[in-house]
Order: C-alpha cells, then sequence, then structure tokens
DNA sequence: CTGAAAGCGCTAACAG
DNA sequence: CTGTTAGCGCTTTCAG
C-alpha cells in the first residue's frame, strides 16, 4: 500500500514536482504537448492520486465544509443535509455531516473536531446549549450560519421557519372547521423553536378568544410524551384538536392514539409539525405543517459560500421561511 | 480568523515548538512541571487548536475511516453507520459518512475522495458497480470492508445477512400458516442481496412443493413498483402473501395496497425485509424481517479496524448474520 | 515553457 | 528535561 507522491510522477516522466502541480491544476497554458502527455501517461502507470491534505494545508483551505444537526433522525434534517450536500457538491466542496444526537457534549465535540481539521465553515442545527463557544466562533469570524434554531444572543445569520406564523395558521385552521378545544404537545421548550411555537400557541389562542387553558399545553422529554398524551386525553374535558411539535413526537403520540383506542378524527383532529414519510399511508392520513427543508438547505449553504468568500452583503440577520400546510383526513370538522 | 500555530504557543509559553508538542501528545513524563503550567496557560490564551491536517500529513495517518452507503434512505444504512460510529468514536477514530445515492458515480467520485483525504480504511455498502476500482483497493491492500451486499470475484471481508435462510425462513412461516400461493416484490436484482434472496425463495417454493410460478415474482425499479404491485392483485388466481424486498420497496407497496383497496391480512399477507419505523403503527401492524444492523456495523468496524492495524487474523471471507422474524398482525391463517 | 527552493503546521529522532 | 533539525506532500514565486 504505499502511496505515490508527487515527486515520483515527476520521475516517471521525467520532469520536476512543480510541473506536474502545474499539470494538476489545470495551469497548461505555457506547458509542452508532450510534457503534458508524459505526465498524463506517468499518472495513469502509477495510479497517481494527489494528497489533500498537503494541498490544504499549503493553500490553508480545506474546500470542505461541516454540518452538524442536531438529531439526524428528523427528516427535516435529511431534507436540509441533502440540499447542503447538492449545493455544494456544485461548488466542488465537499460535505462532512455530523450528528449530535441531540447532546450538546457531542456538539460541542463536533465542532471542536471540524474546526480542527480546518474546514473552511460550518453550518449549524444548534442543540442552544454551547453559548460561549458559539460566540467564540463569530469572535472569530469564522464563516457559520445557523438552521432551524437560534440563540439568544449570538448575532448569525438564521435560516428559520416563521414558526409563529405557523402556529397562527394551524389554530386558525383548527377554529375555522369549529374546534375550541386544542392542545399542543412538544418537546421541552429548550430551544427557540419550541419557545417561538409556544408563544404563537397562545397569541393564537387569545385571538381567537379561546382563553388560555394551561391544561392543553403539554411539554416533556421525548420518553414522557406517551404519558403525558394519555394525561391529555384523560382531562374531564379533554381536547378535541391536537398540534404536534414534530415527527418524533408524533411517533410517540401515535404509540399512544394505538395504545388509548382514541379515534382519530372523531375524538381527536391531528395536526403535525413536519414531514412524515407515512403521513399518506397512516389511517387517515395525517395532516402536516411541511418545512420547506430542502430550500431553506439551499439558503443557507449559499449563505455560508458567501461568508467563505468574503462576500456577506448585508449584516447578520434571520432569513424567515413558511410553513406548509398540508390537510388531510386527520382533522375532522365540527361544524 | 487568524490561525494560532504551535509556534505561537511555544514562544508565549516562552519554549521551543517542539515542548509543545510533547506536551500535546501527553508525553511530560520528562516534563518539568511549571513547563507544563506555561504551556498549558498560553493554549488557554491564545485559544490554541491543533491543526489535524499538518499531523496526519506527518504521521501518516488520519485517525478517520469512511463509511460509503449505497442509500441511506434504507433505515439498515443508518443503524449500521450509527454502530460503527460509536464502535470507531471508542476508539478514537473520527467517520465520515457518505451516500451514494444507489448511483455507481457517486461511489467512485466518494471512494476518490475520501482516499485522497487520506483516510485510513473504508466501509462500502457497494452498489455493486465498480469491480474494477474495488479491486484495485483491494490489491493495494487497502483496509476496506463490505457490507450488505458481495460482489463477485472480489476477496474481501464481508459482513452480510444469510439471505438464503431468512427467505427461506419467511416462506416456511407463510407456508405454516396455509399459504400455497406466495409472491415477492423486490428491486431489480443488480447486487447480491437481492439475487440470493430469489435464489433462497425458489429452493422454498420446492423445497415446500408450491411450484415455481414465476407470475409470482416481481422484480422492478422502485417508481414500477406500484404498477407491478398492482398487476400482481389483478392476476385471475392472485398471491396470498407476499414477501417485499425491503423498507423503501414496502412504501411503494402499502401505497399500492392503498389505491387498490387490498384488505390486510384478509386479502394478502405482507411480509417485509427490514425493520420499518411505523411497523407497529400501521394497521394492521407489519411483519418484518429485521437485520441485527447494528451488530452487523460493529463487526464490519472491528474488521476494518484489525485491518488498519495490519492485525487481521485470518483470509478475508463472509460474515453471516441472521435474520429476525417480527411477525405482527399482518399475516393471516388461512387454516 | 520548466526547475529550484522555500514553506504550510506539525512530529520525531537526536543532541545537549 | 528541552531545543535543533529534518522532513510529511504539496503549491508557489521566481529564475532561467
Amino acid at each position: 500500500m504505499k502511496k505515490v507522491t508527487i515527486q515520483d510522477v515527476a520521475h516517471k516522466a521525467g520532469v520536476s514536482k512543480s510541473t506536474v502541480s502545474q499539470y494538476l491544476n489545470q495551469r497548461f497554458e505555457y506547458m509542452g504537448v508532450e510534457t503534458k502527455e508524459k505526465i498524463e501517461i506517468a499518472i495513469k502507470e502509477l495510479n497517481y492520486q494527489p494528497n489533500i491534505l498537503a494541498r490544504s494545508l499549503k493553500q490553508k483551505k480545506t474546500l470542505t465544509v461541516g454540518i452538524i444537526v442536531a438529531n439526524i433522525l428528523h427528516h427535516y434534517s435529511t431534507q436540509v443535509c441533502r440540499a447542503i450536500e447538492d449545493f455544494f457538491q456544485g461548488h466542488n466542496y465537499h460535505v462532512i455531516i455530523c450528528n449530535a444526537d441531540d447532546n450538546p457534549e457531542k456538539e460541542r465535540k463536533y465542532i471542536e473536531m471540524l474546526r480542527a481539521k480546518q474546514v473552511d465553515g460550518l453550518i449549524i442545527v444548534p442543540t442552544g446549549e454551547n453559548r460561549e463557544l458559539y460566540k467564540r466562533l463569530v469572535a472569530e469570524n469564522y464563516p457559520l450560519v445557523f438552521m432551524d434554531r437560534k440563540v439568544e444572543g449570538i448575532n448569525i445569520n438564521n435560516v428559520i421557519l416563521n414558526n409563529r406564523l405557523a402556529v397562527h395558521a394551524a389554530v386558525f385552521h383548527f377554529v375555522e372547521h369549529g374546534h375550541k378545544k386544542i392542545a399542543m404537545i412538544t418537546r421541552t421548550p429548550k430551544v427557540s423553536v419550541r419557545e417561538e411555537r409556544i408563544k404563537g400557541y397562545f397569541e393564537a389562542l387569545e385571538h381567537h378568544f379561546l382563553g388560555n387553558d394551561v391544561e392543553f399545553l403539554r411539554t416533556t422529554e421525548l420518553e414522557n410524551i406517551q404519558h403525558e398524551f394519555a394525561r391529555l386525553m384523560e382531562l374531564k374535558s379533554p381536547p378535541t384538536a391536537l398540534l404536534v411539535g414534530n415527527d418524533l413526537v408524533l411517533m410517540e403520540v401515535l404509540k399512544g392514539v394505538k395504545k388509548g383506542r382514541v379515534a382519530i378524527p372523531k375524538q381527536l383532529s391531528i395536526l403535525t409539525f413536519d414531514e412524515v414519510n407515512f403521513a399518506e399511508l397512516y389511517d387517515p392520513p395525517i395532516s402536516t405543517i411541511a418545512q420547506p427543508a430542502y430550500e431553506m438547505g439551499t439558503k443557507a449553504a449559499e449563505l455560508l459560500l458567501d461568508q467563505i468568500n468574503g462576500k456577506q452583503m448585508e449584516e447578520s440577520r434571520d432569513y424567515l421561511f413558511e410553513g406548509i400546510l398540508h390537510i388531510r383526513e386527520s382533522i375532522a370538522s365540527l361544524k
């Protein structure tokens, strides 16, 4: 498994290292056509592959960017990653994807690892709990874009869903169909998304004069979702409509639906955030608020590339996208 | 965004580069405790991060391995990746995951990219169509393990499911429940898995004297699965049981089930390869043949690490794992 | 049009 | 116990 180096190629072709380097970098303007051919042949014969490490070390850029997603199990994350990959592929960059698994410690390690590997920039769906580290990156002016979640006090480009608006739309849809007892279930609001959604939820209830029944809002860890859902349905006056925080929460809710033999949508109408691959196949088909994940990923990638190239036009700011309602049979009309 | 180098640290601490390097590599046996402290402080103050690129260049190893999966959308792939990551994390290696998207061209590019990045080894779920490239890697004695799919004529460690056995078990289960018309639907058999499964299917039919109705075997591209499924159910004598090739095929079949209003399991019993996250939630719950994906990933990782460390004990060979039947309500008894 | 030489940031003998 | 030195494989002036 001997590595063949540029030196070997040069030797075989009877030229110097630098000439081979020229060749590799497509600078053959002033290169003799036969030199070129000799090099070509030597490379083929030796099956030479340049060592990117050495090149990056010299050039001080790796043409590689990193993505760290909080949790790759979300359909949203995979979509976003795909978009970013597609974008950067077209710009001759490599992309390294890391999954923090909702674990701030892992996130920290990945950030440090990627920086040590000298990636040229980072797109992060932050866990939100490494504020100091984020700050340091921003202070160093390291190319960085956040997605999906904002972190208080960090001045950075954010690509996010307009969560409040999305929740307003969801609640409005329920109200239109005659629902008055509208609940929401989501994971514990450690990150901005969930906070925004909760805020939007209360705003919407208020706007529709539906009071502000704290019992109808359930926030807990994923493991307890089933339990909380059961408790929700055991209320003396249970909700007739439920807004679900994301695809993973939905899975738990549906398990609860099954266990508790809750009739959807007769007994309870359901609307969930995020696209779910089996939404259409479930009985009844589940209504969703999809995020334009691919577009959002592309936007984040563009912003990052601009930063890398020092072409950032404006101040850092939020780039808001709108949720897309897919109304299916999981919502009953009470009118 | 100035990069701080080992030189800067050395300067600030008033020692030489090499001493700092010693420190970084935990060789403080013979290091003065105050030297150590000075370095410690300098690193903190400068917020120094070693440049892995430079280190790897020198050491001729990157402590990084690559995984290339044929299609990350398979639940199997994500499980496997997780296992491999967990394993290597524990051995201080980094893992880069790439998704070939069932595209041999992409696969080739990723292999070349990862090699150029000097990863120390590769675990591949091969598309099967880059035989020459695979061969070259093997010839170079490059650390390499294949998973899930064998490639004819490549002498390499393979970690795979015993597909024939799994299909035998599946057919046996159907037969036990009185099924005689057992169909199978899967993607076009470009890779060994599918071939093995088809072979196993015919073997099992023969063994149970069920004849060899070619009409009951459907192999086609993912896009045509729905169509083929419909045709299967339109036969004058349609099957009563169906074995589904994998989770993605299942999605298509279930769409077909819905469109064609096929009653599961009354009209058709279903058993699918691979775990599916909503298997339990579907109505009726879907029976599956799970692969011990996590164990398989771990095994592959072990094999790779041994190769990297030159500790490969035996000849390359196949490591077979057994499928795990999860029988749920999607299978009716005809007795 | 091509080659010599310096250097990217780090490690690894080997002196001292 | 610490510093000097020589590279890892590549790119990049700058001569020729």
